[in-house]
RNA sequence: CGCGGGGUAGAGAAAUCCGGCAUCUCGUUUGGCUCAUAACCAAAAGAUUGGAGGUUCAAAUCCUCCCCCCGCAACCA
């Protein structure tokens, strides 16, 4: 059935995970699940990037050791990872010497190998506030605009990789679809931002930044944040042994980045893939970031949305449900606790969790939670409805629209509330009498107490009280496994309330006595 | 002319590339239902699609001009 590798960016860690990293984590691992579903082999992969002058900084403001200092983050994100139920199979971290430095290492001789690097001087205007080298076109009257000050001239001799070499053949990966970057605006983007790529620094001087991993062969360099940062990709899947695992998974499916960090993910990783010879990832998809009340996040503002707070509050499903549903996967999106609570209102409890509700006391009021199987008493109206809603659900999540994927779960769910409300399966049988001290099926078996027609005139319908049953179960299955790369746990929730499970897949249903069971409310009004 | 994104019922979005009765969700009003979490269903009201002009049998969509909002500095995905 084929393979599936996706990874999500690597986190800086110089700063506790906010919202916007769950969403990234969530998109992969809906992503994961999915493929999951179809069949494939998944391998999910996420992770901390924890070199750099800022983290030697950070960690020398708390005092702390710089490796203990990186060790506390990284096992936030971790624990964010395992607290959002995100099925990663692995979590890389760039100070990890086993299989991170050597494969970094490696992937650079290759490099060199190809006649890739070279070493020349750099002379540029380096603004201390920026940490970082300016343009002329970003200063006025000489100075940053920022902070006001005259950047100094800074001389330094680094290694250069040669990225103007791979602009041409990089363009028609992505033209071809080779390399797919979704959304298409984001392809745009890349395309003209290709044109003006020039070469790219790859090293700094150790003296300057000391955190990271050393060039081989070069004591005086230390290896720069691109070359390492995304050497993470195949650095824990087996990059440095071409382990059989390596081998079996690269290149990644999909890539799952934010639209900052595009412009690496789509020009400096290509251009160091196509210099090692290795083949390029097949897609990468680009979110937005995440608003709250149409108001950039930011620390100053102060308001930045504490992903734990957030579960704790409400749950670890119905926030899956909201960050997937709420944020267009390619966009930016908005976010606030209003919109959360009107979503998790209407959708989860009014919606789903009603509507498994009402279709569970259905069967065991008439059939003492018991249903026989028939598929030949679906509805082909229903069937086909099916049919339609997974082939744009399939398509909106080929395209990264993950958001609306959900729309598409959520108006068969609307369907199926209303189907119940059309066909009135109460009206078909009289419902088996509630007497406190009769248990069993086959105690009320006894006493003559199982569902009967409501009448013998035209009113009573117990045939067709069972397809309206048959059919609503159809509909509560197929919502499950489409819920599931989103909602696993609600998905198996309903699945086991219903006697079934992910296991079973939704092929062997005929004949099948499934005994259901009514669980704790799924999503209980707030 | 710096680059990019955007302006569509009260709110949020879709349709825009490739012109064809302007769609969906929430909210509002009215009616229905009682299996269900006071939940559910149906119907209705509500938009001169930011403005002006043009092309066309036909424009939210194509062309021209104008107005307005948001990113493109940091923390940060």
């Amino acid at each position: 059935m084929g393979k599936f590798y996706v990874t999500t960016s690597i986190a800086y860690v110089n700063a506790p995970p906010h919202v916007g990293y769950a969403l990234e984590l969530l998109q992969a691992d809906a992503l994961a699940r999915y493929n999951f579903l179809l069949g494939k082999e998944t391998y999910f992969l996420t992770g901390t990037d924890e070199h750099g002058a800022k983290i030697a900084k950070a960690a020398e403001t708390e005092g702390k050791d710089k490796q203990k200092f990186v060790d506390e983050v990284a096992a936030k994100f971790q624990l964010l990872a395992d607290m959002f139920n995100i099925s990663n199979n692995d979590f890389i971290r760039t100070t990890d010497r086993q299989r991170h430095w050597p494969a970094v290492q490696k992937i650079w001789r290759k490099l060199e190998e190809s006649g890739d690097l070279y070493r020349a001087k750099y002379k540029g205007l380096y603004c201390v506030g920026h940490e970082a080298f300016m343009k002329p076109s970003e200063l006025k009257d000489g100075e940053c605009v920022l902070h006001k000050q005259k950047p100094e001239v800074i001389e330094e001799e680094n290694w250069f990789f040669k990225l103007g070499k791979y602009k041409k053949r990089i363009k028609e990966a992505i033209e071809n679809q080779e390399m797919k970057i979704l959304p298409e605006h984001r392809q745009k983007e890349v395309l003209n931002l290709l044109d003006d790529a020039e070469d790219v620094s790859f090293s700094r001087p150790s003296k300057d930044l000391k955190w990271g991993v050393p060039v081989p062969g070069d004591e005086t360099s230390t290896v720069y944040v691109w070359c390492d940062a995304l050497t993470n990709y195949i650095s824990a899947i087996g990059y440095f042994d071409e382990t059989e695992q390596f081998k079996k998974l690269w290149p990644a499916d999909a890539h799952l980045i934010g639209k900052d960090i595009l412009r690496f993910h789509a020009m400096i990783w290509p251009a160091m893939l196509l210099s090692a010879g290795l083949p390029l990832p097949k897609a990468i998809y680009v979110h937005g970031f995440i608003n709250v009340d149409g108001q950039k996040m930011s620390k100053t503002i102060g308001n930045v949305i504490d992903p734990f707070a957030l579960v704790e509050k409400y749950g670890i499903e119905p926030v899956r449900y909201f960050l997937l549903r709420e944020i267009p996967s390619g966009e930016d999106g908005d976010f606030s606790y209003k919109k959360l609570e009107e979503r998790y209102q209407s959708d989860l409890a009014n919606g789903l969790g009603n509507l498994v509700q009402r279709v569970l006391t259905l069967i065991e009021n008439s059939l003492l939670g018991e249903i026989n199987y028939r598929e030949n008493l679906e509805d082909k109206k229903v069937v086909e409805l099916i049919k339609k809603t997974k082939e744009s659900y399939e398509k909106n999540i080929d395209n990264f629209r993950l958001h609306e994927a959900l729309g598409d779960v959520f108006s068969l769910v609307n369907f199926a509330n209303g189907y119940v409300n059309q066909h009135k399966p109460w009206e078909l049988v009289v419902p088996v009498p509630k007497l406190p001290f009769v248990e069993t099926k086959s105690q009320k078996d006894k006493m003559g107490m199982l569902a009967k027609p409501a009448s013998t005139s035209a009113a009573g319908r117990p045939d067709h009280f069972l397809e309206v049953i048959t059919n609503l179960v159809f509909l509560l299955l197929n919502i499950s496994f489409l819920i599931y790369p989103f909602m696993p746990e609600t998905a198996e929730k309903i699945l086991k309330s219903f006697g079934w499970s992910l296991e079973k897949g939704l092929d062997k249903l005929d004949r099948q006595k499934l005994v259901t069971k009514k669980e704790e409310v799924l999503f209980p009004r707030l």
